[in-house]
Order: structure tokens, then C-alpha cells, then sequence
DNA sequence: AAAATACATCGTAATATTGCGATATAAATG
DNA sequence: CATTTATATCGCAATATTACGATGTATTTT
């Protein structure tokens, strides 16, 4: 056990379930938000930026990266991050989609 | 280690965080799809509607509970179960926040 | 080429999540 | 009041996540 059944859901369901996961976690969210705040792509800023070991920023890098959120591009010794504009948009497409759905006020 | 250092980020990026994860779970995704299109509220349907065990449901659906995301009424042996209409256009509006910010084309 | 700089990856410890069988609890029914 | 029905909770096992020090790697600088 301890291990998500991902054969009874449906291929959206669970992608929706690991794009959501891929923000789920404030150093996350806050590596997108400096990376979109800061425009021009920054990288090893973030360490400083939140307060967080080069190691830890660099493990959460590669899970937004795999994610596809955002890209990275080598620059000398250091490699410049930046949100993917494409990926943001889906995720914004399929979030907008799940929360479209209309609730009923007639409850239990 | 292994723990959160939620000291080190904000209340917002914290909060949106948890709400991210209490939805980042396809099971629990499928939950609240099916308590939105079953409108009138059920319950132990959803145990034959997912393949999952009577007690993991009832795990899930606590998780949901404490996120705020639904409400459980005692109906005679059973409970019923339906979204929060005010918690779901709360987290609307959060993740509508979150994915307005604009991303600069002009990338690394 | 050696040293410095900037990241990535490895290995590990701590904690969290997922799933389920077994059992508890609470209301309805006979 | 015993039984059934429906759900919650406990306890456990398996796996995943988070964090970081140590180390590896690649590029630049000296």
C-alpha cells in the first residue's frame, strides 16, 4: 500500500492530480511567483530569496521542471530558470475547467 | 527533516498550498466531480463508484472536510455529503489569483 | 591547468500520504 | 434489546515527500 491507484481513475483525473501536486507546496508556489515577478529568468537568487539549501532549491526546480512549468537554460556557470508561458496556460486552461463546474445550493 | 518549513513562507503561499493539496489527489478529485454531477448529496455510492475500500474513502472524504471543501450531514444511518458552494468559489477565486499573474514571453 | 563558481545529484533521515483490514460507533429495524 | 446498516477510526505496511550535507560536474576565471 501507500501507493496511489492510479488504474481506477480516469486520464484526466489523474493528470489534473499531478499538475495540482507539481504547486502543492509553498516553495513552489514561491519559486513561481519570484520567477514571474522577476521577468527576466533568475536561479540561483532563489536560494537566497526563500531561505532554503542549494540542494532542496535544486530538487524543486527538477519536479517543476519535470512538471514542464518551467524551463531551464545554461548561462555560463549558472542556469537561468523561466516559467514555460504554453505549460502556464494549461495548467490555467485545465484549473479553469475543474472549477467551471457549476454547485448546487440545494445541499443535504 | 522531512518537515515543511512553512516559518519561511508566507500565510498566502501557505494556504494556497494546502488548498492545492487537498484537491492534488485523483481520488479525491473524483469524489468531488462525482458530488458535483450527483448534486443531490451521497455517500457510500462512492465507494462503489471508485473501486477504493469503505475506509479509505471515509479518509478521503475526511481530508476534504477538514479542507472545508465539503459538508457531511447525518442522514438516519448514513451521511450525506455535498460541496460547500462558499469554500468552492473561495478556492476558485485563489487559483484564479494565482494563474492571472501575466508571463513574459521573453524568456532566457 | 588549478581554483572558483554555480548547479545537479546522491545518500540519508524525518515525516507525510495512501490504502486497507479490523474494529468501534451510532442510528434504524425487527 | 439484538441485529442490521452505514460510516468513522485505529493500526499497520508500503511508498512518497521534504530537507540537507556531501560530493560530483561543468564552465569560467586566474
Amino acid at each position: 500500500m501507500g501507493l496511489t491507484k492510479t488504474e481506477i481513475f480516469t486520464e484526466k483525473q489523474n493528470k489534473l492530480a499531478t499538475m495540482l501536486k507539481a504547486i502543492a507546496h509553498p516553495a513552489r508556489i514561491a519559486i513561481i511567483q519570484h520567477l514571474i515577478k522577476a521577468q527576466a529568468c533568475i536561479c540561483g537568487d532563489l536560494v537566497e530569496e526563500l531561505g532554503l539549501a542549494q540542494a532542496t532549491i535544486s530538487q524543486h526546480l527538477k519536479e517543476l521542471k519535470n512538471a514542464g512549468l518551467i524551463q531551464g537554460t545554461i548561462e555560463g556557470t549558472s542556469v537561468c530558470y523561466c516559467i514555460d508561458p504554453k505549460v502556464w496556460k494549461q495548467y490555467k486552461t485545465a484549473l479553469e475547467g475543474f472549477f467551471a463546474m457549476e454547485i448546487s445550493n440545494n445541499c443535504c
